[in-house]
DNA sequence: CGCACTTCTTTTTTT
DNA sequence: AAGAAGTGCG
């Protein structure tokens, strides 16, 4: 222990030795907050304290297992073992399956996704004849996800005036009563949400002091990793279950809180201090990941912030570059930028495509950056965005194996029944779904007992119901005896899915089966994984409970060498030697949506915070003039978060003229087909958008070069085009005229669609559609 | 009921 | 741009 020990600083170490009593570790970025958490773990277990005895939450699964085997490699393999290590969702999932039947649910519960619930949500509305464009489904679901975070119960929430005031003042008088259908539907399909894992623990400590007594005894230490985003509900738990002994050490920064839209409750860490008696309070402050430049940018944006705690992070490390801005002309050329700086930094400076990451703020900007580097030939992997368990191939099987589980599983039931196509529609759903209602059964209990049921239904019909009851129960016996792969196998083969999948030749076709072969070998691994750790039953029910709340950052499976591609929520606590933040523009980054009030300000701060200081050595910020958004090409301001840091610290660099007419750019992958020479033929659908009318597309549509302009570039066809709307196949074209100018074309074979967009003197924009073209001359 | 096609809506961030 | 919901025909 005391070799490990040593490598720690005083700051380190004074929180690491602190063995009792409540305490709070304010870590600023990059100051080894892991490291203390870690070895505080591995001194706990080294002065006698039971690994049993010991919880960790952590943001995330993969934080954990890391941590795990980091400890396991100091106290050894088997009593690391029996840390309780996860995440709040994860952790509190397993206590509830085992104290399920107190709450009156079943142990193998369905945890509902975001779309499960969406789902549900919009099929209540539906029901309740409710107007969908003033109750938006997705509203309504983060209304309830807020209430439920707060501990407000649907209870709770008819017995608060002010709360019905609120929505009755939004136009939505039924909103408790869509609430109350919800969970009630969610209670009878035997289904939690992610919140409810929160609440219902809640609810388990609160209603049952034998329960709590138990977890108060199991857990005599307990560790709370980024506690800046904790919201309510887990606070909540985070307190009784510390009531006993207090023995809680909670880790975090303020700085870095940016979950407040789900949640988070910033004074939760602000607070602390209050919570409990004898506090002890340490602080990290020595940064040893960025360089002086990198940590001094950041403190200077970081102070623009009213709301934060005392601190500040300096580091002994070099002074190092300068934080580097680039303009670009459009968001592909900002791809471009990256993928090139990238491309020329491997080689200068002998780096790993590992080295580099490129953030952003939305999910939708990946694919920009994702053309670019492909066609520079640079590895990545976009982490987040569809997550692979969200797909919907992925899951139309896992919906399958729910059901077998748990036949209460609306969602999942309604998903299938008729995927593949076995004749049962819609209208016979909705009277699925009224009867159920009505006898207050959940839907598969109503298909097993269709005789004794009043509901209008052919015989027909019923056959096929019939059908599909037998194929699931002969599915449920399977599961008595097969394991969680042969049973996935043996399901997409009988249900249909894996002919419904190979039906269709296209591209997308093959990556469904692909993924479908995918989630098989996924099975494959946990089966055989589970044979070596005791501690688990391998069951179908595990598995889905791991595929529930699994996130993207945890299926970092293989080691290839990629640049990593993600959001910056998704790269918190996460470090690389260089670091592009990409789109810093207004509207987008801060977003549109988070300028409203000071606080969602702030948090966006927090948020540039967190993505500057991930960076080692060097960080790029760079921003495009226009963007496609929306389908669109639209202007942007830069970001006002480039101005917030002190110009000492920046470097401006390629300006605009010289990136438009970059040669590497523009002429040398360009051929030379005239502009003049393009015709387009007669399309499908005939469409011809100018300025938001449509009308009928000429025959024959002749474009030529507008007469004021001259092109900066000519055109040509290739499948190694520099450009961000690069396709694929023979007819690929790209003009580029100056001034801001841009003409694009694009298509396969005969079936092209063409797109041309230009903006003339920057004002006027002109958008034509085509489904045709062909080149002439 | 099922399929093909069109129109509308939506994007902030995630367990 | 892409997915969901709506429409209309066989």
């Amino acid at each position: 222990m005391e070799k490990y020990l040593s490598q720690l600083n005083e700051a380190q170490l004074a929180p690491t030795l602190q063995k009792d009593g409540p305490m709070i570790v304010i870590a600023g970025a990059g100051s080894g907050k892991t490291r203390v958490l870690t070895y505080r773990i591995a001194y706990l277990m080294s002065q006698g304290v039971d690994a049993f005895n010991i919880l960790a939450l952590t943001f995330t699964n993969k934080a954990a297992r890391e941590m795990k085997s980091r400890i396991a490699t100091i106290v050894g393999d088997s009593e690391a073992k029996n840390l309780w290590m996860g995440t709040f969702h994860s952790v509190f999932a397993k206590i509830l399956r085992f104290e399920a039947d107190r709450l009156g649910y079943p142990s193998n519960f369905t945890i509902y996704d975001t779309q499960d619930s969406d789902r549900l949500i919009a099929s209540i509305i539906k029901e309740m004849d409710l107007d969908k464009d003033v109750y938006k489904y997705k509203q309504i679901r983060s209304r309830i996800s807020s209430y439920k975070n707060s501990l407000i119960t649907v209870k709770a929430y008819f017995n608060n005036p002010e709360l019905m005031e609120a929505d009755a003042m939004a136009r939505r008088p039924q909103m408790g009563n869509i609430y109350k259908q919800y969970v009630d539907r969610c209670f009878k399909a035997g289904a939690m949400d992610f919140d409810d894992l929160l609440l219902k623990t809640n609810e388990l400590l609160t209603r049952f002091p034998e329960v709590l007594a138990k977890y108060q005894d199991k857990f005599r230490y307990i560790l709370v990793d980024e506690y800046q985003d904790t919201n309510h509900s887990q606070y909540l738990i985070v307190r009784a279950l510390s009531d006993r002994f207090q023995n809680i050490c909670v880790v975090g920064d303020d700085a870095q809180s940016i979950y407040a839209f789900r949640g988070a409750n910033i004074n939760n860490i602000l607070n602390f201090q209050k919570d409990y008696d004898d506090v002890k309070l340490f602080r990290l402050e020595q940064n040893y990941r960025s360089t002086k430049n990198i940590v001094n940018a950041a403190n200077s944006i970081i102070d623009k912030n009213q709301t934060k705690l005392d601190k500040v992070v300096w580091t002994a490390n070099d002074e190092g570059a300068k934080i580097k801005v680039n303009r670009s002309l459009t968001d592909g050329d900002e791809g471009r930028f990256v993928a090139s700086t990238i491309f020329e930094t491997k080689m200068q400076e002998q780096q790993k495509n590992s080295d580099f990451a490129v953030l952003y703020r939305t999910n939708a900007q990946s694919r920009a950056i994702e053309d670019a580097l492909r066609k520079r030939g640079i590895e990545y992997r976009i982490y987040g965005g569809l997550s692979f368990y969200q797909r919907k191939e992925i899951k139309d099987v896992l919906s399958y194996l729910r059901l077998i589980i748990n036949p209460s599983d609306e969602e999942a039931l309604k998903r299938i029944i008729n995927f593949p196509a076995r004749g049962i529609g819609q209208t016979t759903v909705d009277r699925l779904v009224v009867a159920a209602n009505r006898y207050d059964k959940s839907i598969f209990e109503v298909l097993k007992n269709l005789s004794t049921i009043d509901i209008s239904i052919n015989s027909g019909t019923r056959n096929k119901l019939q059908d599909f009851v037998t194929m699931v129960e002969s599915f449920q016996v399977m599961n008595q005896t097969a394991t969680v792969f042969e049973l996935a196998e043996h399901v997409v083969k009988v249900s249909g899915l894996i002919r419904e999948f190979n039906k269709d030749g296209t591209p997308e076709g093959v990556a469904r089966m692909e993924n479908l072969e995918e989630l098989l070998n996924g099975m494959k691994d946990f089966v055989e994984g589970q044979k070596e750790l005791a501690d688990t039953t391998g069951s179908l029910a595990e598995f889905l409970e791991d595929v529930a709340l699994a996130t993207d950052l945890d299926a970092d499976k293989g080691n290839s060498d990629h640049v990593a591609l993600m959001t910056i929520h998704l790269a918190k606590g996460l470090e690389f030697p260089y670091v592009f933040i990409v789109g810093l523009e207004e509207d987008l980054f801060p977003s549109a949506m988070s300028m409203n009030t000071r606080s969602e300000l702030e948090e966006e701060r927090r948020l540039f915070y967190v993505a500057l200081t991930r960076a080692e050595k060097q960080a790029y910020l760079t921003y495009a003039l226009s963007r496609y958004r929306w389908g669109k090409l639209i202007d942007a301001d830069p970001s006002r978060f480039i101005e917030e840091i002190d110009d000492e610290y920046l470097d401006v660099i390629t300006p605009i003229e010289e990136q438009r007419f970059n040669p590497m750019l523009s002429a040398d992958i360009f051929g030379d087909v005239e502009p003049n020479k393009i015709r387009f033929k007669k399309p499908k659908q005939p469409t011809f958008k100018k300025k938001g009318t449509t009308k009928s597309a000429p025959e024959k549509f002749k474009i030529s070069t507008p007469k004021n302009l001259k092109p900066v570039a000519k055109t040509g066809a290739s499948t190694n085009l520099f450009d961000n709307n690069l396709v694929v196949g023979n007819i690929v074209k790209h003009l580029r005229f100056g001034k801001g100018e841009v003409l694009k074309i694009e298509g396969v074979g005969s079936d092209v669609k063409a797109e041309i967009k230009f903006e003339v003197g920057g004002v006027k924009k002109l958008l034509l559609r085509f489904a045709k073209l062909e080149v002439i001359g």
